[in-house]
DNA sequence: GTCTGCGATGCAAGCGTTTGCAGAAATCGC
DNA sequence: GCGATTTCTGCAAACGCTTGCATCGCAGAC
């Protein structure tokens, strides 16, 4: 026999405190309605005083599943990623699963490690929602026979669904708009991301732009993401002589750094240039002045995909789903009618 | 014998495949030195193959003990959660262990699921940021045997680590710089936690005031947590008929709050009344004007964290630790000189 | 040629649960 | 009062891994 590691914090002890076997203790502490009622309460008495703690790994081993969610995200500072781990969360709790969260700083290393964890959890279900996924590990996953939804990318597969924005339209709606109030001169703010969504976006605006206006003038300036980037990409606009009346954000973050850039120009929002973001985030409404922008209902994606993952669309679906949702836009006072130039 | 619950993936099949034995796979999936080369890559080929992933539960089970690192926070929303858990959780990849993360949302139920959780899981070490933490569910902790770090309670224990900031201090500097400036009429904006260090937080200001100017005048108000809750309490300040010079609020998020409904009311920052923070988040530099605030090194604190519960202070210590840490003032443009009453 | 030493591998117990099955105890019918 | 049920409880195998110890094969020493 091996020595013992730790002090002995089992069902045995339990069991031995309430002289019973460790089963009846598992059926008491697994709520099993078989036990007599004062066997139950002496058990329960002894596991109190024990101040004992189930061991979830020897409990998933044995029953050969866990009871957990895995969710990966890219950036929890991000809202857009925030909310939608907060929706999950949520329902998950409501249905008495437990949660685990993995961040991948929008680090492909780290996703795969993350990955590997969710797999070697044996987790019950896979939310991956990330601008970063793989397709080797799209495979992966779906070898490992885990439901899982994963938000944006292109190939939907067994057992998995995929759900994502429809980014043109809310593009489009946006230039539409500052169309109508005679914008002919738009700027567009991206990051500097280079991965698929993103610059899908930008060749949106190009094109939005052309179609609603063919003469109207349209340039794309990026920067880091985040309020500080949003700030740099508003100075090179700035610098570069371009003078558009209107500048539209890839969210709503770098929407707030270039207003403050633009302000502390000297500009006025919107009499000199409308600015418009993306995600609808909370700061949106208590900026100055409150950004109007594009809502993405992330909320309404969590909860689709909690559903797809566990709910009533867990059902098997051999040749994976598709999901697109569509995004409105929102107006507030950061946008106006045209300057005149 | 019970029949299979799923398709054999684990060690055996492996083995079975590379022609060794569990044993072997094992050691090399653990990169021990003992297995000849040729062994080995047969092995890696067949994991490969079978795109195996280990069974963290089992690995967990068989060790006795986990890599993984707890932690639980009250929101991931609040920056002051949000950084802390970012910094632990870079600390901790560094260290190759993985972490599991849980949201408690202030609610005392969700806390106590969530230290079950940590307790279950047999983590290596937890760290609990929570505003709500309850006495009984340290001693359960603390019985656990499991090194953990606990923010901002008072009581210190063998094996735990207590944390805390100074707000006492942090008010105060506020307190005498607002009255430096010839503030006599402040008000305190909190929220609704009737939780310890709150509550000494409202004291603590009273005191201050009266100690930089006792014929200053204090109020207290206070709303839900958050950009709303500020407004909301703003809004109430107002309609109570007082009219305070300066205002300090709770934390960084309602201070913006404030200022919109003050900026509403047709209120100038900080002509007509100063505004301060706590905390010191990002947006407090970008909000208009930027946010005069105290601020919390939270990357600090993380650090802190983590060598306590991993790092060199990680030896036991039967007494527990007490360490705090000193906030500091910083100033922005949303204070200035009182306004002629 | 036997022995020793050693590197590489396998054997099997053990980690803390769950759970099918069997057996014991309590209850019931008559 | 005795068998037939019905409850309740215990036994022991299984979950997938790690790891101390035993074993095996082989090289070098004598």
């Amino acid at each position: 026999m091996r020595k013992r590691r730790s002090l002995a914090m089992n069902l045995d002890a339990v069991a031995q405190k309430a002289g019973v076997s460790t089963s009846t203790v598992s059926r008491v502490l697994n709520n099993l309605e078989i036990v007599k009622t004062s066997t139950r309460s002496r058990v329960l008495k002894a596991a109190e005083e024990l101040n004992y703690h189930p061991n979830l790994h020897a409990r998933s081993l044995a029953r050969g599943k866990s009871r957990i969610l895995g969710i990966i995200v890219s950036n929890m500072e991000n809202p857009f990623f925030l909310d939608i781990y907060r929706t999950l969360e949520s329902d998950a709790h409501a249905q008495g699963l437990e949660v685990v969260v993995a961040n991948t700083d929008y680090r492909s290393e780290q996703l795969l490690a993350s990955v590997q964890l969710m797999i070697g959890l044996r987790v019950a279900g896979l939310a991956a929602i990330v601008s970063e996924m793989e397709e080797h590990l799209i495979q992966t996953v779906a070898g490992s026979r885990i439901p899982a939804a994963f938000y944006d990318v292109g190939t939907p597969q067994k057992n998995i669904t995929n759900i994502r924005v429809d980014y043109r339209k809310g593009i489009k709606k946006t230039v539409s708009y500052l169309s109508a109030l005679g914008h002919r001169r738009m700027a567009f703010i991206g990051h500097h991301s280079t991965l698929g969504p993103i610059s899908e976006r930008r060749k949106t605006f190009l094109e939005s732009v052309h179609r609603c206006s063919p003469s109207a003038e349209a340039k794309i300036f990026a920067g880091p993401d985040g309020l500080d980037g949003g700030r740099q990409a508003a100075r090179e606009l700035l610098e570069s002589g371009f003078r558009p009346t209107a500048i539209l954000c890839v969210n709503d973050f770098m929407a707030v750094g270039v207003m403050r850039e633009l302000r502390e120009e000297g500009l006025q929002i919107p009499r000199d240039v409308s600015v418009t973001g993306f995600d609808n985030i909370k700061l949106a409404e208590f900026c100055s002045p409150p950004l109007t922008t594009v809502h993405i209902p992330r909320e309404q994606i969590g909860h689709i995909i909690f559903d797809n993952v566990f709910g009533d669309g867990r059902a098997e679906h051999d040749t994976g789903r598709e999901i697109v949702i569509d995004p409105e836009l929102v107006v507030r006072d950061s946008t106006g009618i045209a300057a005149k130039s």
